[in-house]
This record gives C-alpha cells, structure tokens and sequence, in this order.
DNA sequence: CGGCTTGTTGACTACTGTCAACAACCGTGG
DNA sequence: CCACGGTTGTTGACAGTAGTCAACAAGCCG
C-alpha cells in the first residue's frame, strides 16, 4: 500500500515492522476527496479528524483584507494538514484542494494514542512539525531576501525534491498541476510577472511546464540561480536513516554545496569585503 | 522571580503551584551573557543546552549567498532559541544577539524530563513551537502580500503585543533596541526605504520610535494599516487561561476586528466581485 | 573632541505591478 | 467531429514601488 507519511518519516528514521504497520494503519480510519478549490479545513475550525494528503495538491492560504491571497505552504502528499489543531484553538487559515485531492481523514484519539505508545513515532511526528517549520523559515527569505526569479526557481527546487521523497514523479519531473495564478500567489508576484520569469526559465533552459508535469532540465544550475541548499528541509538520511540513499531522493542526485548549514553571514562578510553590501537584492538576471 | 517563559506560556494555560514552580526551577540552571551582535547559536552547531531569552532581544537569521541577510524572527524574553536540536540534526539558522541578551541555558535533560512528567506543561511547549509557526506564516504573508508600509506596520505591532505579553514596556511603549538596518533585513527591504516609510508612520502620527523605545501612538490605525489581527499569536486566554483577560495583554487592549479567524478569501472575493482582484499590493499609502 | 555607527535625504534606476488585449487550452455539448 | 464559452496563459505599454549610489547630518562612545 502506498503510504506517503511513512515514506516521508523514512526521511528521518527507520522504522522496525511493528512501528511501520501502526503507521499503515493510521491511514485506514477512513479517507476523504476534495474537488479543486475545495476547502479542505477552513480557518476558524478545529477538527476532530486530522486530515492526511495521500493524492493530490493542496496549500495553506491566507487572504489579506484588501484581497490579496498568500499561499503559505504546499501539502503534497505525505503532509498533514492540520496537526495543529491538537493545541491551538482554531485554524489560523485556510487549506484548499488545488487540484481534486483525497485526504486519509486520521481520528485524533490514533494520533493521541501513538503519542504515548511509541517514542519513535512521537518524535518522528515532531520532526515532521520541525521540518515544517524550517521550509516556513526558508520562504520567509525567499520572499523578504531573493528576487523573482531566484524566488520562483527556489519553490520549483523544493517542490521536485519533496515530490520524489514520496515517491512521485520520476527523475527530474514531477506533478505540476497548480495554475500560474496559484504560483505567483505563493511566490508573492503578480500573475503577469510571474509568467514572465517563468518563460525566461525556460528559454534558458532550465525548465519544462507543460501538460501539468514540471521537469527540471537542468537541476544544477536552477539550484544555483535558487541559491537552493537542500539543507533547510532537513532530510537527514545520513545518520539515523540509510545511510546508502544520503545525498539522493529516489533517484535524484541532491546538490550539496559547501556544507548544508554553514553560517553564511561571518563568510559573506568577508568574501564581499568589508561587511556585506545591504541588499544587492537584484541578482545577475 | 521575573520568569517571562512563564509569563508566555499562561497565555495558554493556568498552572497549579507545583508546575509553576517546576517552570521556575528550568530556569535556575545557569545563563550567559551574549554581546550584541555575537552568535547565540550558530547554523550547523547542534547544541547540549536549550537556550532561553531572558533579557534583550534576539533575531533568526539567514544569509544568501549574496550576501543578504534576512531575518525571519525576532527572540524576546521568554522565547526559546533552539528547542529544535532535541529532534533535527542541527540548526539550519543562526540565532544572533541584537543587544546585549542574557539567556537562560535549559539543560536539554531537564526538558526531557518535562516532557515526561507534566502533560500540562508538554502541551503548553507545544502550543509555543505552533504559535512559532504561526508567527512565521504571517510573516510570509507580510513579505508575500503586504506592501513596505503595511508589513512595516505589522511587525511593530507584532512586537507591541509580544514585549506586553511577557510584561516589558508600559501602555503602547516597549523597547526598541534594533536599528533601522536591521528592522529594514527583518521586513525584507533597504534600510534607506525603511527609513522613508518609517518617516511616514512618524509623520502620520502613528508611532514614535526615541532613545531605544517604540511608542506606537495610534494603535488601532497602526493595526488597520497592517491588517493586524492578533488572533494568528494565538494567545488564547478567553478559555483555558484566565477569562477575565480576554482580549487585552497588560494594559494593552487587542484589536479584535470581525473574528479572529474567518476564512477571509470567500468574502474578500465577494466583497469585491467577480474575484478578488490579483494583486492589489500597493494599497492607500 | 574625534571617529565611528546610524539615520536622513536626493537623484536616478530598475524591478515589479497595472491595465488591457488576445491567444491557447480545455471540457462540454451539439 | 467541431463549435463554444470559460479559464488560463502570453504579450505590450505604461505606472509606481522599491533599490542604488552617494553625500551629509546626527548620535554615541572612548
């Protein structure tokens, strides 16, 4: 059975039999579809069920009040959607299907149980959180330190990388189905411009859109422009998990810079001189 | 005893006298002293002890390879800086001092015992990394959808209620240490347009920003022009915390708009035809 | 007082948004 | 199969927000 939440946990630890079966059966309680567009939690809820992607796309949303909507996260599957509702009062915001999507629909009490049953588990759930955390923090710079473009090939790099952790796509392709309007809501730029730097992506060529597929011709070099480190998303195979799978996902070779979490600031300083330049914001574009 | 993680965590549940007292003892393990501007926690250091704010302000930071740094959270008193370490391999940020900061060191053994002992204070652990969380995705939202004085406004208001719920500053005054170069990397532009649009919000008499202090003049037209709606800090004392604070900090009143938490998109498209219009970033300004 | 950091301002540039028209695509129904 | 309407994608011309460069003022500390 394809269970994107255990092959997502893998990422982080290795589970013995009787832990990956309990995780199978988490995702047996019963399961849900969305049609596109769909709220699949709406803020202000709290839900009994704990929804789970196993198909589909689906994204956090905000809407500012002069109409302006943000995405704020991507849910492919493997994700949970709404873990949080454990401990905060209410959703802070939406989770729409965007394309149909189907949800194993988790009771709270399976999720409670297996907190106090398995330490393994526990902490595997909490990293999930962390992990979520983390690709927060990183859009955070994408949207307040890097340009357009560099914002844009950086969402495309966290999202073929993601995908294949689950298992779907295949080499350097991967599920597409989200509209340019959709994109240039999560990357924080206009429809328009949006299609504009998307189209010098391509005639340069380090990407392929079409028919509802993403594929990344060119991974290195798109990495480069996204100043994509692989990093943030904390795919730690290499100590606790195969060591034999450590700088790939499937088959997808991971770049690995110069060490995934160097402390740039002290080494920018001193490669740009006295102190780095404030905002050279505009990169070679 | 001034315990600001105390303090935060109240307001999401009431403790009884002995687990009062267990938060108390968390802080009685020793401290250090950060100057301004050195490393707290550097990116990749993985570390023994968690470390507690106590006094001062401290920032998460990355830095691209440009050299551009961004912020992506602001440490005050009571904010943990690195409970992360207990699960991911090391950490993928640095945690910077913006003054002189004095931090609590939380031997990492302490917490695990917390975290076995009391389900009450586990929970309200929890509810601080979720309302983290939350605070990161509404800084997405600012750099994603909120024009330079909206986003400026909304983390001066942020900062307000943070300061006042752990009980620093007075009225709509708190203290403001950071200078416009860093606010300007915080909110994701150049400190010559930070101070332009911070002028604005002087000469608009919205706020006054002397000798280290922020007083926010006019708060309920500050959180118009930011769309501030505290309900995403979660501070949810109307039930499990005390009722008889409801919706102020302190002395401070919240802006409570028309619901915390409405799923703003519906009725932002309604309200304005056809489909909410794309991008209408630049708003009165 | 002198030197450094920080804040302020002006002139100019350029990245990104706005408006608008049209092409391409897609699913549905004749 | 083709027609058709709606959604989605593409492009141009133009406007405006925000970045760049640079100079200078103001504040801070020894």
């Amino acid at each position: 059975m394809y269970n994107p939440l255990a092959m997502k946990l893998e990422q982080f630890t290795r589970f013995d039999p009787v832990e990956r079966a309990r995780i199978d059966e988490l995702i047996r309680h019963g399961s849900r579809s969305y049609a596109r567009g769909e709220n699949i939690i709406s803020a202000g809820e709290n839900t009994e069920e704990i929804h789970l992607v196993m198909a589909g796309l689906a994204t956090r949303s905000k809407v500012t009040h002069d109409g302006h909507r943000q995405l704020i996260a991507f849910l492919v599957p493997g994700d949970l959607c709404d873990i949080e509702v454990f401990i905060l009062e209410a959703m802070d915001h939406d989770v729409v299907a965007l394309t149909d999507t189907t949800c194993a629909l988790i009771p709270a009490s399976e999720i409670k149980r297996l907190l106090t049953e398995s330490c393994n588990l526990t902490r595997a759930l909490w990293w999930s959180t962390m992990a979520d955390a983390a690709i927060l923090r990183e859009w955070v710079v994408s949207h307040g330190a890097r340009d357009a473009k560099s914002r844009l090939a950086h969402i495309l790099c966290e999202l073929l990388v993601r995908y294949r952790v689950v298992g779907l796509g295949e080499n350097n392709s991967v599920p597409f189905p989200m509209t340019q309007e959709e994109l240039s809501d999560a990357t924080g730029m206009t429809s328009v411009h949006l299609n504009r730097v998307l189209k010098d992506l391509r005639t340069e060529g380090l990407v392929e859109l079409k028919s509802r597929i993403l594929t990344i011709v060119d991974f290195e070099r798109l990495s480069e422009i996204a100043q994509f480190e692989p990093g943030y998303l904390h795919l730690v195979r290499t100590q606790r998990a195969d060591p034999a799978v450590a700088d790939r996902v499937g088959d997808l070779v991971l770049p690995t810079g110069r060490g995934l979490f160097e402390s740039a600031w002290g080494s920018a300083r001193q490669a740009l001189g006295r102190g780095a330049p404030h905002k050279p914001r505009a990169m070679a574009s």
